[in-house]
DNA sequence: ATCATTTAGACCAATGTGGTCGATTTAAGT
DNA sequence: ACTTAAATCGACCACATTGGTCTAAATGAT
């Protein structure tokens, strides 16, 4: 077995992943006390240290777990041959509200991470980031159809912008929903509200068609 | 003497509070340490119960004090007869960073306030809190010039669109420049790419000045 | 019946908590 | 110069919480 934990049973496993992630996205690696974790999972606190031989091998291994999580369920699946920015990224938010509806704790422990010191992390977990990062890149900025944008645009700052607004949309989407359970919610008319932005975006930045 | 704090020597009274803001701000209020408080204002710690009574008191006083500071420095100063929505905006986003380099913990403090839970404080308080978001909505929204939007604009939501970008930027201001002193930076340049953006929305969403 | 693996949580020393208090310094008043 | 009051410090308190250990019981496997 290369790891007790992988081997428990799911519901089991999820409890703990979930306990662990919360705690660690509310306070940090440092102020992030097992105590409440086994409280919230369900476990004795014996076990936690059984899988985990320490504090910071449970950080650690929630970092890989989400990096990986990210990385294949989110960034790979978008589509790089999709060249319009705008429908390439209408794309990779339904991606990112999935996996925020099925993982909500994956994106928020990923997010205080970010902020805190990367350098004294192992190497693997370092390399595994920047892969995210380099990746994340290309999957959005790469091989996009600059032609769509109106002529005299600065297209820089158009994406900056696009960016913003479909961030901005997150977070109020997060914020109105906040407590209810993401996941069995009927997300259709959310993304047509979303939908209507996106659209606004392209007749505020993309030439109007012709024809039609 | 209404306070004790209050009839301090200026630089003192700073210390205190920045120091007390910067510990609430990242920790919450439970989880913050009067002990490090005192630590980085460098006064003993009989003194910060001396001039505050117990650590609730305190907290409530830097309520007190960051939403007064907001209102009137911020709020009060937004020119209401300016009817254009993205002008006022500008002039909106000017104070804010006026007010975030001067006291960059006062904002700060309250953003992590707003998430907490608001019932169990002092009425005054309370209202205080509640003037703050009529005011604001107030400020924002009342007697704007919807017929500078192009006709068929969904005026609502280019409002919000307008308000993501301006955030944006903030946060990306803020993230790059951070660890800079903020108030000793010449901030015009920063201003000048603010403006930018800013116009590409006016060419978003308004009508194409007639003439010139 | 025997042995190995899981499990829980009482327990540990160490550290940190909000708050108090006596001792000492400084300031004020006369 | 003398007295009194205010300001200041930090050792100290009882208590809570910390990451981590260990024993003893439960469960499973053969």
């Amino acid at each position: 077995m290369t790891h007790l934990f992988e081997s428990l049973e799911e519901e089991k496993k999820q409890r703990i992943l979930n306990a662990a992630l919360n705690e660690f996205a509310d306070h940090g690696f440092e102020r992030a006390s097992t105590n409440r974790i086994v409280k919230h999972a369900k476990i004795g606190k014996g076990m936690l240290f059984h899988y985990f031989n320490t504090k910071k091998d449970l950080y650690h291994y929630l970092l890989h777990y989400c990096l990986d999580k990210t990385i294949n369920d989110y960034l790979k699946q978008i589509d790089i041959t999709e060249r319009d920015f705008i429908e390439r990224f209408k794309k990779a938010g339904e991606l990112k509200m999935e996996l925020f509806a099925e993982h909500p704790n994956v994106l928020n422990f990923l997010g205080t991470f970010f902020l805190a010191d990367i350098k004294e992390l192992p190497e693997d977990i370092q390399a595994k980031y920047t892969q995210l990062q380099k990746e994340g890149y290309e999957k959005i900025y790469s091989n996009i159809d600059y032609s769509l944008f109106r002529e005299n645009t600065d297209v820089e700052k158009a994406f900056k912008m696009i960016n913003w607004v479909i961030e901005g949309y997150e977070r109020e989407l997060k914020a109105s929903l906040k407590g209810q359970s993401f996941s069995e919610l009927n997300m259709e008319p959310y993304f047509k509200e979303f939908y209507k932005y996106l659209d606004m975006l392209k007749s505020a930045f993309y030439k109007k068609e012709e024809g039609k």
